[in-house]
DNA sequence: TCCATATAGATGCAGTTGCATCTATATGGG
DNA sequence: CCCATATAGATGCAACTGCATCTATATGGA
């Protein structure tokens, strides 16, 4: 329904889950990036794939990130450069591709984890007072994703 | 302190953060563009520009969008050109200037209030069981600024 | 079978962002 | 006053993203 009203409290929800995200995502990002490593994003893709045993296709990976379809398309032809990610044909799909990651990706993402979870630890955790608060937080953040 | 190991609760608050604020970035964005409406940001700074009676200096909406310096250059190049902002010379700094909104920039603003407060409705507002949940959002969110 | 339509993914181009650097002015110490 | 250093903001270039479109395969109905 058109001219709905946010409550000021949504406003203020609204206004502080684009602050916060883009004030903790710089944050991890210039941490990741001072370690020498690549954007979350590979991070992102490569723990999908290595979730999924058999690999994934570049629509799922789409579904699954929030990542434009052109965009996935682009960032896998970066993660097949690196040789972190292979790719097979659907043996089924003739339109498509399985996206299957490599043991160096493996590795990228074993050699990221520290440095990464200290970084959340650090930007998120932290901040909190207990991890209830950390719960509660993802709850409520879980249902704007409906 | 390194290696500190985030909790599993904090993990999840992480990921959601991440993936909330791309859903309903994105949502918020989609219903701008198919109003007609410029990006957010150009809202963002206008609606910054606003509230400072006597406008700001550059430096300062860098600190208060958390948008990189060269960034916040050149969005204010594409916002005179659009004829929404106004830039003075700065009077005591002869490095610096003071941006001003225009009349076009208010009216800009005026016409994107109701469409974006109706995304904001939709997309947060509605996800949320009450206006304690979203205050509770937002003091939360709050807390990860510091 | 054949065709219309739908879906998976790639790509050309323009706009945006990140990174490093540059210019101009300001400021503080000698 | 002069210089070294700091700060405000701009800019060249490369990387990335959005948008529209394109190709190739799949699917369902006549």
């Amino acid at each position: 329904m058109p001219g709905e009203k946010p409550s000021k409290e949504t406003v203020l929800a609204w206004a502080r889950l684009m602050r916060a995200g883009r004030h903790v995502l710089g944050a991890v990002e210039r941490d990741l990036k001072q370690a020498g490593f690549p954007p979350l994003a590979w991070y992102d893709v490569l723990l999908e794939l290595r979730r999924a045993k058999g690999g994934l296709r570049p629509g799922a990976l789409e579904a699954e990130l929030l990542i434009a379809q052109h965009n996935i398309s682009r960032l896998l032809v970066r993660l097949e450069e690196a040789g972190l990610i292979e790719r097979r044909r659907h043996p089924e799909d003739g339109r498509g591709q399985i996206i299957l990651i490599s043991e160096e990706g493996r590795a990228l993402l074993r050699q990221m984890w520290p440095i990464y979870r200290t970084a959340i630890e650090t930007h998120v955790g932290a901040k909190l007072k207990s991890e209830k608060e950390a719960g509660e937080l993802a709850r409520l953040l879980g249902a704007l994703l409906e």
